[in-house]
DNA sequence: GTTAGGG
DNA sequence: CCCTAAC
């Protein structure tokens, strides 16, 4: 992108007469890596020039429509998509006045959003952001609907701009957007988050209703996007008129006009920022002291049981319940879930990788898949009963209808990717095991997989053998039971069906199971 | 990669 | 359900 301002600037002449300030910026322009860094630094040694820049800015985009020919036009037509969305940036950024009101509002967003810091230099995270919501907003731009060639914006546009030329008005056609004079002006507001393209909008609702799939580039692109959008809207519509007329006195103006729309947008905007922190963030927050942890615990524990390792653990206990109490509000419904729990999580479990929007692939055995459809969330429901009443769960289950049992059945997952907590077997589950044992044979079970949990992302070969093993066991004890006994003590094998078990005896006795079981029968 | 078996 | 040895 800045390559492409750069190009831009090198192809206006115009400038000369404007900003002799800009010399040190322009004397280098073909350089391709001139660094961000001495861009913005520009701004932030001198605010005042920032201000006029943009008036260099908003001025040539509009001249440079003018006097360039059809293909330079076309040409230049990927800069000036990106321009209205650059200007916007820069005003947001000027020091003075709104851009002041911007960063605190951002940085409280972006606190409370991300937990990101913008400790030092606030104004260059600033920039940063915005150049990269800029990013974010070029590539969205390809897809989006595209407003262009939409007259009644222009017009709308008109009317706020007054006697601005009409190459400006052009130039901001892009992001002006549809027939906005029907919306009210709350609905502008909203709308104008795609403040270069329409879809951009869709982008940043995307994050807000399901920030699901946040994990991806959360904290890049789409955190500042979607902070800076409503930001920049306004600046927008508030903000033209004054640039465009370069107003001597745009800052204090611009300030009282922006202030209103902020505060009263801030209502509507407050809503996202109480949301709890990203999941990634969460993860990232409890996952390395408590893996840690678990580490030296394991190491302590065996040795000596004295105070360490306790206070370790209430150090632990103290970040997960942290953990915990968000994701409480996140079951509430008050947050959003995160689906996507591989993403989540492997970005933490390498959590020093810098966060890219891929796929990381499953880096160890087929266990792992079930990551494809994991969800972290289940987890805490099943953290929160005890273990053992496990054993009685099943038993409303079969009570159940089956239908809704062994679909879908989430995979819980525990902080180092691996499922800590049982999902319980259905018995249609148990069913199909067994169906498969009578079909395939004990033993085979990879095979019984593919054949009857090819769905199920969950139950690995290996699940299915210790639930098999287990079956035989039940039935062991079924018999039991049978020959006399109080049957009560054995409820708690059974869960199941008895018909069920005493086909698993049957199929035991038919296939017979190594060793042991088979010869306990 | 799959299976058996212990934990 | 996890882990690991053995195949």
């Amino acid at each position: 992108m800045l390559k492409q301002v750069m190009e831009d600037e090198s192809a206006i002449p115009i400038l000369e007469d404007e900003a002799i300030q800009f010399e040190c910026l322009l004397v280098e322009p073909q350089d391709d890596h001139v660094s961000m860094d001495a861009f913005l630094c520009f701004h932030r040694n001198s605010p005042e020039k920032c201000m006029e820049m943009e008036d260099v800015h908003c001025k040539f985009g509009g001249d440079n429509f003018v006097a360039d020919t059809e293909q330079e036009h076309l040409l230049h037509q990927e800069v000036l998509d990106i321009k209205p969305s650059e200007i916007e940036a820069e005003k947001l950024l000027a020091p003075n006045g709104p851009s002041s009101i911007c960063e605190d509002y951002l940085l409280d967003v972006e606190f409370g959003e991300s937990g990101l810091k913008l400790d030092h230099d606030s104004s260059v995270e600033l920039q940063n952001l915005v150049s990269e919501s800029h990013n974010q907003v070029d590539s969205a731009g390809d897809n989006g609907t595209s407003q262009k060639s939409d007259s009644s914006g222009t017009t709308v546009l008109n009317k706020f701009q007054g006697d601005v030329d009409m190459n400006n008005s052009e130039s901001h056609d892009n992001f002006s957007g549809t027939a906005d004079s029907e919306m009210s002006s709350d609905e502008r507001l909203f709308k104008y988050p795609t403040f270069t393209v329409e879809n951009m909008e869709e982008d940043v609702s995307v994050v807000f209703s399901e920030r699901n799939s946040e994990s991806m580039n959360f904290t890049h692109g789409l955190t500042s996007g979607e902070v800076l959008c409503p930001l920049t809207a306004k600046q927008e519509t508030e903000h033209i008129p004054v640039d465009q007329n370069k107003n001597e006195e745009p800052l204090g103006k611009d300030a009282s006009l922006l202030k209103n729309p902020i505060e009263a947008s801030i209502g509507s905007y407050a809503e996202k920022r109480l949301r709890k922190p990203p999941q990634r963030f969460i993860d990232e927050l409890s996952e390395p002291k408590s893996r840690s942890f678990h580490k030296r615990r394991e190491v302590a524990t065996p040795s000596s049981k004295g105070k360490f390792p306790r206070i370790r653990s209430h150090k632990q206990c103290d970040v997960q319940s942290r953990a915990e109490t968000l994701s409480s509000e996140e079951s509430a419904g008050k947050a959003i879930q995160v689906p996507f729990g591989p993403l989540v999580q492997k970005e933490s479990r390498t959590s020093h990788a810098p966060i890219v929007a891929k796929v990381l692939q499953p880096h160890k055995k087929s266990a792992l898949k079930p990551h494809k459809h994991a969800v972290l969330q289940p987890h805490k429901r099943a953290a929160l009963k005890p273990h053992k009443q496990a054993v009685s769960q099943p038993h409303k289950e079969a009570s159940m209808a089956e239908s809704e049992k062994d679909d879908d059945a989430e995979v819980k997952l525990g902080e180092d990717g691996r499922r800590k907590h049982h999902i319980l077997w259905t018995v249609s589950e148990v069913k199909k095991l067994i169906d498969g044992v009578s079909q395939y044979g004990v033993g085979r079970w990879s095979c019984i997989k593919k054949d009857l949990f090819p769905s199920s992302a969950h139950r690995t070969p290996v699940d299915l053998k210790d639930k098999w093993r287990n079956l035989l066991k039940a039935s062991c004890a079924l018999r039991e039971s049978n020959k006399g006994e109080d049957k009560k003590r054995n409820l708690a094998w059974r869960p199941l069906p008895k018909s069920i078990l005493r086909r698993v005896t049957e199929l035991a006795t038919i296939h017979p199971y190594p060793r042991d079981l088979r010869s306990k029968r």
